[in-house]
DNA sequence: ATTTGTGCAAATCGTTTGCATCTGA
DNA sequence: TCAGATGCAAACGATTTGCACAAAT
């Protein structure tokens, strides 16, 4: 289900944050269009060609604290790059060696057995699965 | 040096990786100690201690060439920093949130099951199962 | 009016690169 | 010898930060 533009600042607010200009724009940007996942380069990008006016510094900010106010996931592949993922629910990823592109898993797929016990006064906070996958060997 | 570094120059040899000195010293600092996981600035501290000369650019060279030819593996967990693993085996780990600290968990845990298809034209190179954990909340 | 957010540029941090100099086979 | 390695410093790209200004409540 999709968040409807309308509880865009109720969104905001849910999460304790002012929402400001720039913060709903940018939630729209990020949740009007399905599952994405983006990088802070990337969002600045599309904010620029929506005509969203919005500084690369906000840009940051703005991701981290909707990271860390549960509307947004970061996840960490091996790029250099942190990308944020608008699905924050329990999921997983491809990563394509070489693109450096990153896509969901359906949901209800890779599913993780036999788990060990955490380190001792240690409690599991996430499970995160990457497939890493790249071009098939072709041999024309 | 007294101990013979038969096995480590054949090591490198077998990794068509000429032994040279700093190659073979990190080497042993890495491979002598069982497993481990080292950043670069991690290494370069501990090569300093262990009075090796070595600069850091080589150090980074150093750990991506074994990287590429096997005798590592690149982990990637979600801090900034690039972490490379002395166990090649099939295995997977658990990151301390908060103490950005990797620890190897025991080969044959965390089986994924029911992996979906990759998209067309690629074929899966490897899954990388990340547990994240943090202390347990305390509730005195 | 206060508090909180934003923009900009400079600063940081991990990592990479260019290039002159060495070194192992 | 001489291709391949190394060291250094400068270059880099992603991210963060300091601080004056602007906007939300």
């Amino acid at each position: 289900m999709q968040k409807p533009k309308k509880n865009l600042d109720d969104m905001l607010r849910a999460a304790k944050l002012r929402p400001t200009r720039q913060r709903v724009e940018l939630a729209e940007l990020l949740f009007s269009k399905g599952d994405r996942h983006v990088s802070a380069e990337n969002l600045y990008e599309e904010a620029r060609k929506a005509g969203v006016a919005v500084s690369l510094a906000t840009i940051y900010n703005t991701l981290h604290q909707f990271t860390d106010n549960g509307l947004l996931r970061a996840i960490s592949v091996d790029s250099t790059k942190t990308y944020f993922d608008t699905n924050t629910d329990n999921h997983h990823h491809f990563f394509i060696e070489g693109s450096n592109k990153v896509i969901d898993m359906p949901s209800g797929f890779a599913r993780v057995e036999n788990l060990p016990e955490p380190p001792k006064g240690m409690e599991i906070s996430r499970v995160d699965v990457v497939v890493r996958v790249r071009e098939n060997a072709k041999r024309s």
